[in-house]
DNA sequence: CGATTCCCCTGATAGC
DNA sequence: TGCTATCAGGGGAATC
């Protein structure tokens, strides 16, 4: 599923190949997925790609394209629309070629190139809106996500810490791969309420999230599912998962079993024995 | 305030 | 074989 570090991977590969581009036609073939008037595009020029979180906000004129990839969104480029075939097959998508069965909206640009968006749960969304998506939370690859703002936000909740790292209008870009592997890295179990977490754990914590969500940067992200590059490449990150979807699996750090525990409809991973609660 | 549940959607999988 | 029930999951809304 994208989260920052896949979401990053995709601004900063469609920035080379976007900027300077102008609309030349909109396909919209599931309508629920295109929130505004997409007339408002046509002959406007893409000149910046942004990124909050998990939100890509692309400029085109004076508006801004929001998109949300949710579970199963792709973003794919091809410089010749008419014939966008890929040397390998997309995930979950079923073909080499775009437009796929799950290709629910086109964006042609006037050089002949395009951009498809495949989603086959049809959870994402675009939406057209004349400022990038608006969220109140600090972006994690942000100056301004710090220690000390971490630390006030988690000392107010008494919520379990890993629901609490998963709250996009508090850290945005985090999802259940990072939060997992990062509870991992600072070895504190998901379930430990976030006020009783101790000074030296905090600051494990705010390292961890720096860490992993780095490296998964470096890997240009996790391709477990659905997720490729707009190149139609998978990441790296997969190979790479300390606890997330590794159910039964040993920990990398001691070896012992790792577990898998369902709270509030989502899944945690954690290895027993690194990452305890007090009581147990 | 927080915790839980449902919903959106589809393919994979399990059970009969 | 083929049908039906269940599940996964980001995030928003409704409910308790």
């Amino acid at each position: 599923m994208p989260e920052l570090p896949e979401v990053e991977t995709i601004r900063l590969s469609l920035q080379r190949y976007l900027i300077g581009k102008v609309i030349k036609h909109i396909d919209v073939r599931e309508k629920k997925q295109f929130i505004g008037d997409q007339r408002k595009l046509i002959g406007k020029k893409i000149t910046a790609l942004t990124r909050k979180g998990k939100v890509l906000s692309i400029k085109i004129g004076d508006s801004f394209l929001n998109i949300h990839l949710k579970l199963t969104g792709q973003l794919l480029f091809s410089a010749h629309s008419d014939h966008a075939v890929f040397p390998r097959e997309i995930p979950r998508a079923n073909s080499k070629t775009l437009p796929a069965k799950t290709t629910h909206i086109i964006l042609y640009f006037d050089d002949g190139s395009a951009l498809f968006f495949n989603d086959l749960r049809k959870f994402g969304w675009m939406r057209l809106l004349n400022r990038p998506d608006e969220t109140s939370a600090v972006d994690l690859l942000s100056q301004d996500f710090t220690l000390d703002l971490f630390k006030n936000s988690l000392m107010k909740s008494r919520k379990p810490i890993k629901n609490l790292l998963l709250e996009q209008d508090k850290f945005a870009g985090i999802g259940n791969i990072y939060a997992n592997d990062a509870l991992w890295q600072a070895r504190i179990h998901p379930l430990k309420s976030a006020s009783t977490l101790s000074d030296v754990e905090v600051g494990e914590l705010f390292k961890a999230i720096r860490l992993i969500i780095g490296e998964a940067l470096k890997r240009h992200g996790s391709s477990d599912e659905f997720y490729v590059t707009p190149e139609n490449k998978p990441g790296d990150y997969q190979n790479h998962f300390k606890v997330y979807h590794r159910e039964g699996l040993p920990c990398p750090r001691c070896g012992t079993k790792i577990k898998r525990i369902k709270h509030s409809g989502r899944s945690s991973f954690f290895c027993p024995r690194c990452q305890k609660l007090p009581h147990s």
